[in-house]
DNA sequence: GTTCTAGAAC
DNA sequence: GTTCTAGAAC
């Protein structure tokens, strides 16, 4: 609209007449509203009132109407304006939206910061114009959040600028000081964040993707070479030993890059290059469970449209044997025709477990075409992915799992000892199951591809979701607190070889060769991702610890030693008689030794090698609801005593101690072992996880939902009943003894409280 | 998981 | 000066 009239206007030869702006600021007391105005105003040269409802009824509580007034007749008199009131929510700001028109633009600039800020901000003036200060602002500033909408385009504003942090609300501030009478600022919303940011950013940053643009690199096809090639390897990496000779290892040659090209869907120097997270897989039940090639491929098509952009930015690759297989022939032909981004998915040759060190191609993570008992053998991708990842894999899939069912899958950490780790970089493999279709081998469909389709449907989702959590972790983790081994890339083999030279790359003199930097890069992919399994503290203590059965070929995830201190009591509870109150066959009831509220019990599982929420399956289901019923036994026995307990029952998302548990918690928080923020934030955000919802998801989906965000732990402290925000523990603490209010809605569905109140 | 403590925030 | 947090060490 605006810009027509410009337009017009320009087309007439009129000159533009100058552009006022009302400027609506919108923010809790305490956000900066008018420090905001006042900083503009002294540097802008345009000239500006501000309309401050807390100042306008001169001694008296202004009115709306009075502020209206006022913005009027100072856009009459050619000014710009300030709205300096809260205008928190829609209703707030209608009447003053309505103050633009052709020549006055409609501004909002949102200063969304932390409640925790504007409280304290609030708590310590002495000298508001509103009279808010002191203790009651606290309330006043939690009140107001709650009914808090974010302004929209379409309430009118021409223009919305977000401000979530001091650098954002700086830089507004920037671009309305240097307003002068003419100037005009552009329109549309700025400062969104994209919810997917952080995680791409943290994948980007991870794999250091910025530094390697594909473009650029792609026809250098002799630093594909050396940046893959076994010298490098074996240059940088003494203690790596490998059976052939260095001279006859198939290095990539432009001969070998060209062939990869032709096969794959786009050229192959891009996927080469591409440190994307990857998952290569095999197709599934085509070979020797006999699945109708047809259908098969318009599976995988559909599967592979459904989730490569749901899942960012991440490869999936079809690998097959043969340049002459029908699968992958039918299936890149399906792709180009459903126009699926080739640098996302495509097809590729080769030997599945060697895909890295033959065919150059970076990947992490391999699906393999199980059979039901998980055992290697049978011949196939399922014995070649065996015999090459070694005994190991058999020992970490048994941790998982003992059995598949058809359209099932399994992730499996990959030990660090397999040569599939250390050779390929392969963090994981994804045990799948497909359905049978051959009349030779057990559970045959009998030709039936009903059932039969929507079993492999539900094999490729179940692997695609087994690799975006993967992926999130890993990138969860890559922008955690793995620095260490990020900035020091080679930590990891300096200690599995025992080679102890320091490699610091900031002291360290320049690389003599650009590849030798492309071999950090993917070092630091590898180390990384190994981080996954084993925290950075055990590396620095293992050198102590090296009969400690942690390092032994199941290893999934390192633990600490004083993580170990549950799963010693669930292996010989009977050995601490202190702690313990009941020992059943399934599970250990305990005591916490620093409850966080007056009543606080753990049920720990006696399984071995069950350590935490992630590795909890539908065969777990019967051991799920065992631990629910013993800790709402105990809750009885604990209201009898006490009847005004509130109780919640749930685990850690991301638990700190090895070995399930379950925590059985009374609501009231009244604890001097609570602490900090990470205790109050685990047992009052989304990290911990209603016992609940964890039998439902699992009933449902075969697994509990990943939500074990660490930023969770370090968001702003709120109040579990009335959601007020408090800018410390001690405040918080002094507020929760008092607090009455009802509990969230979301808190007294399902069950979630005992007994709800 | 806790303890310890430097230094930021008040 | 005192309170509080956050990171390292265990």
């Amino acid at each position: 609209m605006e810009m027509d009239i410009e337009n017009a206007a320009k087309a007439k030869g009129e000159e533009i007449k100058e552009k006022s702006v009302v400027v609506i600021l919108v923010g809790a007391p305490g956000s900066g509203k008018s420090t905001f105005c006042e900083q503009v105003m002294r540097s802008s040269t345009r000239p500006w009132a501000r309309i401050c409802q807390d100042t306008i009824g001169n001694g008296k509580s202004g009115t709306k109407a009075q502020c209206l007034k006022s913005a009027a007749s100072a856009l009459k008199g050619g000014k710009s304006v300030f709205i300096d009131r809260c205008n928190l929510d829609r209703e707030q700001r209608l009447e003053f939206v309505k103050l633009g028109g052709p020549n006055v633009d409609v501004h909002a600039v949102v200063l969304d910061l932390p409640a925790k800020l504007c409280i304290s901000r609030s708590v310590k003036r002495t000298e508001h114009e509103g009279k808010l200060q002191g203790g009651k602002a606290a309330a006043v500033v939690n009140r107001m959040l709650q009914k808090k909408e974010l302004p929209k385009l379409s309430e009118g504003f021409t223009r919305i600028t977000l401000c979530q942090n001091e650098s954002d609300v700086q830089a507004c501030l920037n671009t309305y000081s240097a307003l002068g009478p003419m100037d005009t600022v552009p329109n549309g919303y700025f400062g969104q964040k994209n919810p997917d940011a952080k995680i791409q950013l943290g994948i980007m940053k991870f794999l250091k993707k910025a530094e390697v643009p594909a473009a650029e690199t792609i026809s250098d096809a002799s630093r594909i070479q050396s940046s893959f090639s076994p010298q490098v390897l074996q240059e940088k990496n003494p203690g790596y030993k490998r059976a052939e000779n260095v001279s006859s290892f198939p290095v990539n040659t432009a001969k070998d890059l060209k062939e990869c090209e032709d096969l794959a869907v786009c050229s192959a120097g891009s996927h080469i290059l591409n440190d994307a997270p990857t998952l290569a897989f095999p197709s599934i039940s085509t070979s020797d469970f006999q699945f109708d090639l047809e259908k098969a491929s318009d599976i995988i098509i559909e599967k592979v449209e459904e989730f490569v952009n749901k899942l960012g930015n991440v490869r999936l690759v079809l690998v097959d044997l043969s340049h002459r297989s029908k699968i992958l022939s039918l299936v890149k032909a399906k792709a180009t025709e459903k126009n699926i981004d080739s640098s996302k998915f495509f097809t590729f040759v080769g030997d599945i477990t060697r895909l890295c060190s033959e065919r150059g191609l970076h990947y992490n993570v391999i699906a393999n075409a199980a059979n039901w008992r998980l055992k290697p053998g049978g011949g196939g991708v399922n014995a070649s992915i065996f015999n090459a990842a070694g005994p190991a894999l058999e020992v970490a899939t048994k941790e998982q799992a003992k059995s598949l069912h058809p359209g099932k899958s399994v992730a499996v950490p990959l030990p660090s000892t397999s040569p599939l780790f250390t050779r390929e970089g392969i963090t994981h493999v994804i045990h799948v199951l497909g359905p049978n279709m051959n009349p030779q081998r057990p559970n045959c469909l009998n030709n039936d591809y009903i059932v039969g389709c929507k079993v492999l449907r539900d094999a490729y989702t179940s692997l695609f979701e087994d690799f975006a959590s993967i992926v999130k972790t890993q990138a969860k983790l890559a922008k955690g607190k793995n620095v260490n081994l990020v900035t020091n890339p080679l930590g990891l083999q300096e200690h599995n070889e025992g080679v102890n030279t320091k490699h610091s790359p900031n002291n360290d003199q320049k690389s003599k060769r650009e590849d030798v930097d492309d071999y950090d890069r993917s070092k630091k992919c590898k180390a990384s991702l190994y981080e996954v399994e084993a925290n950075i503290h055990d590396f620095r203590t293992e050198k102590e610890h090296t009969n400690n059965d942690k390092i032994d070929a199941s290893m999934t995830k390192a633990w600490g030693s004083w993580a170990q201190a549950l799963y010693h009591i669930a292996m010989h509870p009977e050995k601490h008689r202190d702690v313990v109150l009941e020992i059943l066959d399934d599970v250990v009831i305990l005591h916490d030794l620093y409850p966080k509220a007056r009543r606080h019990l753990l049920v720990l599982t006696r399984y071995e090698g069950l350590d935490c929420l992630t590795a909890v399956r539908k065969e777990h289901l019967n051991l799920l609801r065992t631990m629910h019923d013993v800790g709402m036994r105990w809750v009885e026995k604990f209201l009898q005593e006490d009847a005004s307990l509130i109780f919640r029952l749930g685990y850690h998302s991301g638990p700190s101690m090895r070995q399930l548990h379950l925590h059985v918690i009374s609501q009231d928080f009244d604890s001097k072992h609570l602490k900090n923020k990470k205790h109050w934030n685990s047992f009052n955000t989304a990290f911990f996880y209603d016992s609940v919802d964890v039998i439902e998801d699992v009933s449902n989906h075969g697994k509990a939902t990943l939500r074990d965000d660490e930023s969770l732990l370090s968001t702003e402290l709120r109040c579990h009943r009335c959601r007020s925000a408090h800018p410390n523990i001690p405040r918080l603490k002094s507020h929760i003894s008092n607090c009455r209010a009802p509990f969230p809605h979301s808190l007294l569905q399902s069950g979630r409280l005992v007994p709800p109140p």
